[in-house]
DNA sequence: TCCTGTGCTTGACACTGTGTAAATTGACAT
DNA sequence: ATGTCAATTTACACAGTGTCAAGCACAGGA
C-alpha cells in the first residue's frame, strides 16, 4: 500500500491528491481514509516507510562510529547529505503541509529533531578533541551545524544553483569546517 | 488599501484569509478582487508596498558603499539580515503559496535574485581585495552566502533555535567571514 | 448451509476557501 | 428624468478534503 504511494511522491512531490494516490493504489479514494485519518496520517505512514526502506537509523548512526571529531562531523555530514535527496519528495510534502496543519509541523519538528541529535553527536565529538572554535557555544554551533544541513538548504544549492549532489557535499564539508572547526 | 491587508499579514503571516482581509479593511471580500485579480497579486502588491515603505533597496544600496571587500560583505549581511525580519511576514505568506502557485513562485524568485545581486557585488568586492577564498569560484561563492542568508535560515535559528536578532547578525557574519574570506 | 465479520465499493454530501457572473446601488453629468 | 460608469453586493461554481450510509464479496466457523 505504502508502496503504491510513493511512487507518486517521486513524481514530483508536490501536486499529489488522496484521489490521484487511490488510484495509483488500485483502490477508491475513500478506502484510503479506512486506513489513515487523513491526508497528513497517510504522508508521515509514508515517510516512516520510506526510512526503514531505506535504513536511515542505520545510516545514521554509522556515521558516530568514526573516531576523530572532524572524522565524525564529516561522516555525518556525508550520511545525512546523502540521504536528503532519498526523502526529498516525500519531505518536501510535509514540509509544505507544515504552516496549515498542526500534525504535519510536529511531524517534521520531530524528524529535525532526531537529525539535530547527530549535528549535536559531532559538535560534542568535535569538543571532546579540543577542535572547536572557541568562540560560541556548544548550542550555538550546533543550531548552526543544524541550520546549514537543512532540507530547504541542500534544495537551493542542488535544485536551484545547480549543484551537483558531490559539491554539496564538498562544499558543505568545508563551510561546516570553516565555521565549526578551531584554528 | 494595502495598508490594511498589512495589519493582517502582520498578526502572523500565516491562516490569512480573503475574507480576513476584506474585514479588515472594511469591504466585501470580492470588492477586493476588483483591485487584484488573485489572492497572489495581493500577496505580491503587498510585498511591493512593504518594500517602499521600509525602503529596502536604500538600504540594501547603502551597503555597496563600504570600501573593503570585508566591510561590504559585513554591512551586506548586515543590512539585509536586519530586513528579513521586517518582510518575514509577508514573505512566509508567499513563500507557502510557491509550490502551488506559479505566479508567487516567480514574484518570490524575482526578489530573492535581487538580494542575490547584493551577494554577488559583495563577493566580487572581496575577490578584487584579494581576500575571496580560493578554492572556489566566485559562483559558487555566491551561492553559498545567498543560501546561508536565506529567510529559511533566518526563520530556523531565530523563530526555532531561539537566537536574538543580534546574535543572528553576528554569527552570520562569523561564519560568512570564515567561510568565504581568504586566511 | 447459514452466519458473521472484514475490507472494499459506490454514491451522496458537508465544509472551506478561491474565484466568477450577474444584478444592484449611488454619484454625477446632461 | 435619464444615461452611464464605477463600486459593490448577492449568488454561484469549483476543487479538494473528509464523513456517512448502504451494499457487495469473500472468508472462516458453527
Amino acid at each position: 500500500m505504502s508502496a503504491a504511494l510513493k511512487l507518486l511522491e517521486e513524481s514530483q512531490g508536490q501536486g499529489v491528491r488522496m484521489s490521484d494516490i487511490a488510484r495509483e493504489a488500485g483502490v477508491s479514494r475513500q478506502a484510503l481514509y479506512l486506513h489513515f485519518d487523513t491526508r497528513v496520517d497517510l504522508l508521515i505512514a509514508t515517510t516512516l516507510y520510506l526510512d526503514d526502506l531505506k535504513g536511515s537509523d542505520a545510516r545514521l548512526q554509522a556515521s558516530r562510529t568514526a573516531v576523530s571529531g572532524i572524522g565524525r562531523l564529516e561522516a555525518f555530514i556525508e550520511a545525512w547529505g546523502g540521504y536528503i535527496p532519498e526523502i526529498y519528495a516525500v519531505g518536501r510534502a510535509l514540509l509544505a503541509m507544515r504552516d496549515t496543519d498542526e500534525a504535519a509541523a510536529i511531524a517534521w519538528a520531530k524528524r529535525m529533531q532526531d537529525m539535530r541529535e547527530g549535528c549535536e553527536a559531532a559538535i560534542d565529538a568535535l569538543s571532546a578533541d579540543g577542535k572547536l572554535v572557541a568562540d560560541l557555544s556548544r548550542a550555538h554551533c550546533t543550531d548552526l551545524l543544524w541550520t546549514i544541513l537543512s532540507v530547504r538548504n541542500w534544495e537551493q544549492l542542488v535544485q536551484e544553483c545547480g549543484w551537483s549532489q558531490a559539491d554539496y557535499i564538498q562544499e558543505l564539508k568545508r563551510s561546516a569546517r570553516r565555521i565549526l572547526v578551531a584554528e
